[in-house]
DNA sequence: CGTAACTCCTGATGGC
DNA sequence: TGCCATCAGGAGTTAC
């Protein structure tokens, strides 16, 4: 289930082994991920030069130089994976797609539950599953106050649990469930509370925590990429240390180091885990 | 309009 | 050992 940080991670890797090579074949295995694959997918990128990759929230974009952008969501299961080709190559199971370069790397993309996308749009336009996104949230100090007096504006509006909205790619993207879970442990609030009563305060303290779990997840992610030729990101994943998520009945670090035995609940919000521990989260 | 339920899918896990 | 039920979850879409 890769979230943002595991999504820049691929991104970074893609850059780096992939950047301003030129298609030379593509061969897709399958009609439909969870939206149909563009029939002239093949016609698209044959031929094409790759200038360059970028991330929107936890989708990947591949600017072609023929005026045409590839959209790439990975879903719950997705991976992708480039390393050198040789003619030995055996199919993955659930690789959907294959591309070749002129410089002899193979990019496979690969996703067994097939909750991913990849679809075709003009780079001078946005995709239409772009264009009502939420920022991106990862930002420079200088920013956090605005950004907060933006979150907490809209937080106002919503009746929904605080766990819920920064789960909604509209008001923030890139957030997935376990970061959602680790940075409301670090700001100390509660993912049952109502959007609306989160104080202008606190929302500076979530603001400051996602900053930190994400940058600290990057960081994790590319450290942890042996080499730039595997794209993998849940290498990403195994690197950190989660306080919450996954450790129903577990101690609460936190709670601990002030002599406290804490054990993390576990509850069910808008059909999610949410875990938590409620000494810490108010 | 906002919110919740529904939907897609396979692999891992637990109970018997 | 096998089989079934359950869960995991991103996010667009549909229904209310």
């Amino acid at each position: 289930m890769p979230e943002l940080p595991e999504v820049e991670t691929i991104k970074r890797g893609l850059e780096q082994s992939l950047i301003n090579q030129t298609i030379v074949s593509v061969k897709c295995h399958r009609d439909h991920l969870r939206i149909p694959i563009p029939k002239n997918l093949d016609s698209v990128l044959m031929n094409a030069q790759i200038i360059n990759f970028t991330r929107r929230g936890k989708y990947i974009l591949i600017h072609l130089n023929n005026q045409q952008t590839i959209l790439i969501h990975l879903g719950m299961s997705g991976k992708m994976i480039v390393r050198p080709h040789n003619s030995s190559y055996i199919l993955q199971k659930h690789e959907h797609l294959t591309v070749l370069t002129k410089e002899g790397q193979c990019l496979s993309y690969i996703d067994p539950r097939r909750f991913g996308m990849i679809d075709i749009f003009p780079s001078n336009q946005t995709h239409r599953l772009l264009v009502r996104m939420g920022p991106e949230p990862i930002i420079p100090k200088t920013k956090y106050s605005q950004f907060s007096s933006y979150l907490y504006n809209q937080l106002q509006k919503k009746k929904q649990s605080i766990k819920s909205s920064l789960l909604d790619q509209h008001l923030i993207a890139g957030l997935g469930n376990i970061y959602v879970c680790e940075a409301l442990f670090l700001a100390e609030i509660s993912p049952l509370r109502p959007s609306n009563s989160i104080t202008l305060e606190e929302t500076f303290h979530i603001v400051k925590a996602i900053q930190t779990i994400l940058t600290k997840a990057i960081k994790a992610g590319g450290s942890s990429m042996r080499d730039y030729v595997h794209s993998d990101g849940k290498r990403g994943y195994f690197q950190m240390q989660w306080n919450v998520y996954g450790k129903e009945k577990e101690n609460c670090s936190k709670c601990l180091t002030k002599g406290k035995k804490t054990l993390i609940k576990r509850t069910t919000q808008a059909g999610r885990s949410s875990f938590y521990c409620d000494t810490c989260q108010r």
